[in-house]
Parts: structure tokens; sequence; C-alpha cells
DNA sequence: TATTAGAATTGATAAAAGTCATTATTTATG
DNA sequence: CATAAATAATGACTTTTATCAATTCTAATA
């Protein structure tokens, strides 16, 4: 599915703890005594699109959905996973929420002051470039999105989710999907409508199953193909 | 056309120049050391999507397109003005250009060392935040036309990048367009046959004005109210 | 367990946008 | 300046995808 050659984005699993790794004792001290950990129920709306950031927030536990709203139309940018940081635009340079942050399951979110990331950034060079790391890598999803879902129709398109799904986000071939057909539908840029009839379509030609939630991938390598065929 | 509330990202001219200002002058000296100035011609190739990042790549002069392309598929991410970063990917975490740059005009690129600029980073405090900025900025103008291209029809599309070229790239009502309606295809994700067909109607409509290469915006509150309405 | 609201599914239809073939226009080049 | 090549424009047609209305399923709740 990987559109950027070199790497594929959607099996970049490494996850942003290692980001931690790098503080001091004294540096993780700075750090625990300027966040806040909230829990917050499947369902629930984290940050709002819009409103003043006054934290940056990263994920310890959970899933959560990251999306822009506007109207009646929903996209929905990324889907972030545990020891992720969740945004890192209101870091320098924006001091709204950018996007609308769901929990997809029950999550636990850090909120940490923004003085604080700013100064470890400052005084740990190595954790500065581990947050370039973050925010590269980001940017590379992001771009592997944007070309899917205005290159490719919506069998291209479904073939990208559910690898991205299976490879990056469950790490498994078979999973269960905290995630409606809406947004579903909000994920690939299609309506529900089509996001069930392709459903339908890998079905009988036995590239997934379905049982419920629960969602296996049978023939991968077909997967990939319909993905670079667009 | 901006989606995100409280700022209008294709308004947003702060020209990246800002970054160096504050450099002190030994900075100065060591980038300009470490740096190469290259002129490149109008249709040339700065940079090719896959090819290994030696140097990060600054526009002192010029205009240029940042694009990815699969096959026949082929999607402009961003237009480029003078005095900006064309990417910031490879000061960390990724160590191939993930899109290919050309040149519209006849530009000037800065070659610059990309262990010239982490030292910069880590020296300087306030350079490291205004690069954050810069990256911010990139992320959000990354978003705001994501959602465009896949959340809005071929007109809204259409009033988005017109207005974005008036506002953020051109910042006047009237302008030398450098792109082929090929290009403007790309950078809409339509058929350049679409691009065709809604210039006519705009022009129609007398929302704009064209004449060879020239292009003027008549009434840019409805390009706006078409932006809105999608 | 019955009820009900929301979600998922289906089929018919309409709208949007792409493709293809052809012609016109511009631009570059010998 | 003539010619070729590339780009732009047009119209007919096809494909893709969305919309709408109706129905079925599922899961939460009284």
């Amino acid at each position: 599915m990987a559109i950027l050659t070199h790497i594929s984005h959607c099996e970049n699993n490494n996850d942003t703890g290692s980001c931690f790794k790098v503080l001091t004792d004294e540096e993780k001290n700075l750090l625990e005594n300027n966040m806040t950990e909230i829990k917050f129920s499947k369902g629930e709306t984290i940050a709002k699109q819009g409103t003043k950031a006054t934290d940056i927030l990263y994920l310890k536990e959970g899933l959560v959905k990251v999306g822009i709203t506007s109207g009646e139309n929903n996209l929905i940018l990324c889907v972030k996973i545990k020891n992720h940081f969740v945004g890192t635009e209101n870091i320098y340079g924006y001091e709204y929420h950018p996007y609308t942050v769901t929990a997809l399951e029950d999550s636990v979110i850090c909120f940490i002051d923004i003085s604080a990331i700013r100064q470890l950034l400052k005084q740990n060079n190595t954790f500065n470039a581990e947050m370039y790391k973050v925010i590269t890598s980001n940017s590379l999803i992001t771009y592997d999105r944007f070309f899917s879902l205005t290159q490719k129709q919506l069998h291209g398109r479904f073939a990208d989710i559910l690898l991205c799904l299976s490879k990056r986000v469950f790490k498994a071939q078979k999973f269960d999907l905290p995630l409606s057909r809406k947004d579903l539908a909000a994920l690939t840029g299609m309506a529900p409508e089509s996001v069930i009839r392709i459903i339908k379509d890998f079905k009988t030609d036995n590239i997934i199953a379905t049982k419920g939630k629960r969602i296996e991938i049978l023939n991968q390598a077909l997967l990939e193909k319909i993905s670079n065929v667009g």
C-alpha cells in the first residue's frame, strides 16, 4: 500500500514510547510532574477541533481517531495507537486543536504541559531528534493516505485501509474492528453504502472473512495487488 | 477555504526566512559554509522521489511543485514559494526523498548539509522552535488540502486551489499561472478535461477571467462561497 | 424477554466525474 | 516563417460512486 518507496509506513510500528526512553530520571520527573492522566470511555470526545489547546496529548492506552469535520463532511485523518503522540501541532506554531480526537476504545490520555515539552526539547537534543522522527513519520503516513484517497478507486482505498489496520494498528491478520461502517467511510472518503458493498465483494472473493465486529484477512497478497492497481 | 478554524493557512504568508533571522553571525557562517546554491531552469527536476536525500532543500528563489507519483497516478502535494523549506522530512527519521520536486519557474535551491541543520537545531533553541513552526504550518496546509480533495466536489476543489494560488502563492488577484492544465489536475485530483470545464464554468459565471497564462479572480466572495459549499 | 433505537444491508436510481476521440490552439524548433 | 509537437478545448459516451428509500439485523434497555 505504501506509495513512498523504501519504507512501508503502515508497517512502521516503532512506538514513540522510545521518545521517553532517552530522558534522564530527572527529566522523567519533570514530565511526570507536568502531566495528568485522564481516562476516556469508548465514544467520548477527547479534544474538539477549533478549541484552544493547553496541553500536548499522548495516548498511553487504548485507541483513538483523529478527524476533521466541516458541515456534513467528515474525514478521519488517522487512527492513533497506544504509546503514540496524538498530535504535535500544538508544540509550536498553532494554539488550537486542528482536529477532533475521539476514543474508539476505552483510553488513557496523558495531558502534558506544553511548556514542559518545550523545556525537554530544549535541554535534551536526543529527545528533540526523537520528536522530529515522530513528526516525520506522521507526515509520511499522511502523504500516503492523501495519495490513496485522492488517486485510487474504492476497492484500492479499502484495500489500503485494511492493510493499514492489520499491519500498523492491530498487528494481526484477525482483529475486532472498533469502527462503524460510517467510520470506515470517513476513513476512506466514500459513502457508508460503498463500504458495505466493497466488504461484500471482498468476502465473495475470499479476500476477507467477517463475523460481527471480527474481521480476518484471508488473502493479503491479493489485497496488496488491489492496493497497487488502485 | 480553510477548514481549520482560527487560521487561514493559505493566507499565512510568513516566509520562513525568519527561521534564519534568529541565527547568530557565527551560526549564519556555519550555514553558509555548509550549503550550495544551485540554479534550476523551469521544468527541471530538483529531487526525485525515492532517491537518497543528502541535503535539506531550501527554495531561495523561484517556485517549485512537490508531487507524489505511482504508475500513471500523479498528485501534487504542494506548491512551494521562495524563502521556504521544500521539505523537512529528511532532517530526522527518513533518508529518502518522499516526493519529486520540480521547478515551475527558474529557481535557486540551497542544498544544506543535514548535519549542519542538526547542529543548528541543537545549539539554537529559537531556531529549533522556528523549524517546528515551519513543520506545523506544512502539516496544517496538508490537512486542509487533504480535506478539500477528499470531501469536496470538483468546483469546490478548484475554488480552493484558485484561492490558495491567489492568497498564498502569488499574493495577487491577477497572476501568470506557471501550471499546465495537467498540473492543475494533479493539484486538485481530477482529470485535465474537468479542469478545463470548470474554468469554463467559472468564466461563464464571471468568477474569473483568463487570457493565455494570465488568470484574474473577479469574484473572490463567490469563490469562497463555492469553497464552503463544497 | 420485549421493545426500540441505531446500525447495517439491499436495490434502484441519479449524479458526478472520467475516458476517449477529435479538433483547435499555442509554443517550440529547424 | 513554416512546420511539428505539445497543450488546450470540445462533445459524446461510459464508468464510478453517491443518494435515497426500504428492509433487516443487532444491541442496549426497560
